[in-house]
DNA sequence: TGATTATATAAGCAGATGGTTATATACTAG
DNA sequence: CTAGTATATAACCATCTGCTTATATAATCA
């Protein structure tokens, strides 16, 4: 595919609202589906359906831990570097993960796993 | 709007091949409509179109002079930064326009004017 | 003025998009 | 194994998109 065309199909998938804060996030954390379900207030195969459309192109990958499919950027993505200087050009969307895990919905793989941590044994979310 | 849905906006309107090749193009240039007609080889509604949603969020903006309305990007809008960003990424599409002026095809209103050229006379195209 | 050229707008249509609900799959925990 | 939780997929539907053709508007020119 031309380069232009390549950078069109990437710019019309963040193109829309959710993905973009999708892309936001996962830049500079890993969430998973359900995570995404809370924060967006969507059903979850919507989420399942943008995060599909962002994986079909490459932009994220996976993680399946525990129950749990955990997303992240793909930084080895061709147009990474273009992603990256449209993202960084937005206000971060920190408050919104710390918000789900003042609530309590934050999920915490690595401690049910019991690999980094000692407490939060008998829970699956994280504070 | 917020930054990210503004964004958003922003970016699924790149999000389109023909209008983000528009943008390059319009990146060290102004077009007029014909020019582009003759460019992507699409009907002049089509292209008339594909300006309006661009000039619609400012992204463009418009000079008419002579019979021709010009088209030039708009280097005040708040994303312009953004915006350029991304061209910046894109291969030149100069070659198109070279191209174009090779086939007689390119647009020279001011040496119809005869405000700037004194060659011309009697022709539409500049060379 | 009337013909020509350039552009814009309107209406219609096929295909894409983004959501929903229902259901399937996969893993965990008891 | 069975129930519960997390995710994916399928089917459906309303809206949006991008094109087309037809027509309107505007400027130039003979």
């Amino acid at each position: 595919m031309l380069p232009i065309e390549e950078t069109a199909s990437i710019l019309k998938l963040m193109g829309d609202k959710t993905r973009l804060t999708m892309l936001k996030l996962l830049e500079g954390d890993t969430c998973c589906v359900c995570e995404f379900v809370e924060l967006f207030g969507m059903s979850q195969p919507a989420i399942s359906q943008h995060l599909r459309k962002l994986k079909d192109v490459g932009l994220v990958k996976e993680d399946k831990r525990h129950q749990w499919v955990f997303y992240y950027l793909n930084e080895d993505h061709d147009l990474y570097p273009m992603v990256e200087r449209v993202l960084s050009t937005l206000p971060s969307q920190q408050e919104k993960l710390l918000q789900l895990t003042e609530d309590g919905k934050r999920i915490d793989c690595c401690s049910i796993k019991g690999e980094n941590s000692q407490d939060d044994k008998g829970t699956n979310v994280r504070d």
